[in-house]
DNA sequence: AATTAATTTAGAATTATTCTAATTACACTT
DNA sequence: AAGTGTAATTAGAATAATTCTAAATTAATT
C-alpha cells in the first residue's frame, strides 16, 4: 500500500495548503482509498487499515478521513443514512447505488450537465458542491438461448 | 390541522393501494407535513404532532412516515448524515442545503433534466429514484448605497 | 535536551433510528 | 353485543455510526 512518487505530492501539496502534517496514518488512509476504487466505509477502511497498519485506531481512521475530506483529495459519498462511504474519483461524476446489492458505481457526466443544473438555481444561491444519487436496480442482460 | 377532502381521498387511495389502513396518526402527520411545507426532521414532526395528538409515540411518527413515504405521498431527504427529512413535494426537483442556517429549499427542475442525467447511464441501469443536492450558501443581495 | 503544538489513541458519550414485546383499535363473524 | 383475528400503536430497550474527551505520542523548533 504505496503511494506512487506523483500521488505523494498531490498529497503533501493538498495538506500543506491547510498547514497539514502528511502524517504516515493519513498517507497509509489515502493510498488505501486509491488502490482499491470501491466507496469503502469508514469502518472497512479501519479493518483494511489494521493489516498493515495495526496499531492505528478507528478514531484516527476518522480524523483521518476528514482532513482527507477537507484538503480536497477525497469525496464524501451519502445514500439515505447509511455509513458513509469514501471515493477518490474526483472527476464530475453521479453515483449509482443498487439497492439489491448496495454497490456503489460512478457514472461519469459531462460538466456541462452540473452547469445547466446550476442554472436553475435563484441567482444568489451559491452551490459548493452537487450531489447526483441514482436508486435502482441493475438488469440482467445474459443471453438465454 | 386538516386535510382537505381532496387530499383525504389521495390519502386514503394511496394507503390502500398497498392495504394499509388510513388511521388518526398517520392522516395527522400527513396533514401536519403537507400545511407547513418547510422539511421537518421526525423529530420536529413528532414534537408538533403532540400539540394537537399528545399521545402519540416516537415511534408511530417512525412508522408512520415509513407507510407514508411507501405510499409515494411524501419523499424522504438526506443531507450527509443528518436526520433524515420529509417533503410533500412530488413534482420533480433538487434540494438546495444552506450550510450557513441549514435550511433547506426546493428547486423545480424540468423533467428533461432529470431524463438527460438517465442517458449517461448504462443501459441495464434501472434507476428508480434520483436524488440530486446541491450544497452551498445564500448571498444577500440587498443594495447597499 | 526542553518546549510547544499537532496528531493519535482508547474508550466514553451522543444521537438518530430500529427493534421488541405488550397493548390497543378496529373490522368481521357469531 | 360479545368474541376473534389482524394490523397499528406504544414505551422503552437496543443498535450503530460518529463524535467527543482527555491522555499519550510524535515531530518540529528553540
Amino acid at each position: 500500500m504505496q503511494l506512487t512518487p506523483a500521488y505523494k505530492i498531490i498529497f503533501k501539496k493538498a495538506l500543506e495548503k491547510s498547514s497539514l502534517k502528511p502524517t504516515k496514518q493519513r498517507e497509509h488512509i489515502f493510498s488505501l482509498i486509491l488502490n482499491k476504487k470501491d466507496h469503502p466505509t469508514a469502518d472497512e477502511i479501519f479493518t483494511r487499515s489494521r493489516e498493515t497498519m495495526p496499531s492505528i485506531s478507528l478514531a484516527t481512521v476518522y480524523n483521518c478521513l476528514e482532513t482527507l475530506v477537507e484538503s480536497g483529495l477525497i469525496r464524501q459519498v451519502n445514500f439515505e443514512r447509511e455509513s458513509t462511504r469514501y471515493c477518490p474519483n474526483l472527476k464530475p461524476h453521479a453515483h449509482f447505488h443498487c439497492k439489491e446489492t448496495g454497490a456503489i458505481y460512478d457514472v461519469d457526466l459531462p460538466a456541462s450537465l452540473f452547469d445547466s443544473l446550476k442554472k436553475h438555481l435563484p441567482k444568489n444561491f451559491e452551490p459548493e458542491q452537487i450531489d447526483i444519487n441514482f436508486n435502482g436496480s441493475i438488469h440482467n442482460t445474459n443471453n438465454h438461448s
